[in-house]
DNA sequence: CTTGACCTTAACCTTGTGGGAAGGTTTATT
DNA sequence: AATAAACCTTCCCACAAGGTTAAGGTCAAG
């Protein structure tokens, strides 16, 4: 199967699976012309990272998922362990936009909303004090001092 | 207010506030020596952008903020607008992980989990067909038939 | 023989930020 | 005065995860 069909197979784009390719997750055979062939195998490695990506795992996360795909030794607990961090990792974003709103909905409502230029909610996202307390799961935003 | 100063009192890096720049998002003023200068207002601006980001508000987003709290015509209610219309962005993306962890749960509950290489994880994730309908919010995924 | 569909690689665009090079300024210490 | 540290400047590269376009090779049909 050549990567138009495997594309079309998938939901994946061409684009899509030659960057795959080039990252090392999903090879491909050459016919003669040059053409990627796709085996079966290979076909299912590509649905595999097509669904993984659909329920939010990362490339590199498809990659181990790929791993132990094509591992005979593969333990199926190691695989629900996955399946259950990336769940853990969605209640995190959940929990960090579900804190984000309740900031958002709390400045809309100190907000008049009329004709009026007089705004609560700049003037709170002005204020260098108080600056938006909503839990921080991660310490993603943290760079608060390289330059200290 | 030099750069450094600037980008503690906000929370923000240089390199970020000289990207904001770059992208005509906050300007600054320049002294002799070329070095950036930032007044009480601008310095407001910077810690609009930086307040704005942490609530969720992309570049752009903070682009319009940043308009709205320059113009003096501005009407409250715009601006309440714009923090509402990002609650309900919220909302569409939770209710997407919701649904993602949902069927995360389901492919977890059928596995067993154990030693063993058999994983139905991995046989649902590269079985073709049912691939894993979880209700798109919005058209983005839908590229399938470039090549038709 | 040419059109059109398919394939190839390569390069640039996105979003927002970090890292670092190479160099100019200022300040503080020797 | 000299020198080192701490700033500042611009410019380029990198990340995820591809989309888009360009320029060209291959193949089947008309």
């Amino acid at each position: 199967m050549k990567i138009g069909q495997a594309a079309q197979t998938t939901g994946l784009s061409a684009k899509s699976i030659r960057y795959y390719e080039s990252l090392g997750l999903v090879q491909s055979e050459r016919l003669d012309n040059g053409y990627r062939h796709y085996s079966p195998q290979c076909l299912k490695e590509l649905q595999l990272v097509a669904s993984a990506r659909q329920v939010g795992f990362s490339l590199e996360e498809c990659r181990s998922l790929l791993m132990m795909f094509n591992n005979q030794e593969c333990r199926s607990i190691d695989v629900k362990n996955q399946v259950l961090g990336k769940v853990a990792q969605i209640d995190q974003q959940v929990q960090q936009l579900t804190s984000i709103r309740t900031t958002l909905l709390e400045l809309a409502e100190r907000c008049i909303g009329d004709e009026s230029p007089q705004c609560a909610i700049l003037q709170n996202l002005t204020a260098p004090q108080n600056p938006m307390r909503f839990t921080l799961v991660e310490g993603e935003q943290g760079t608060e001092n390289s330059n200290d």
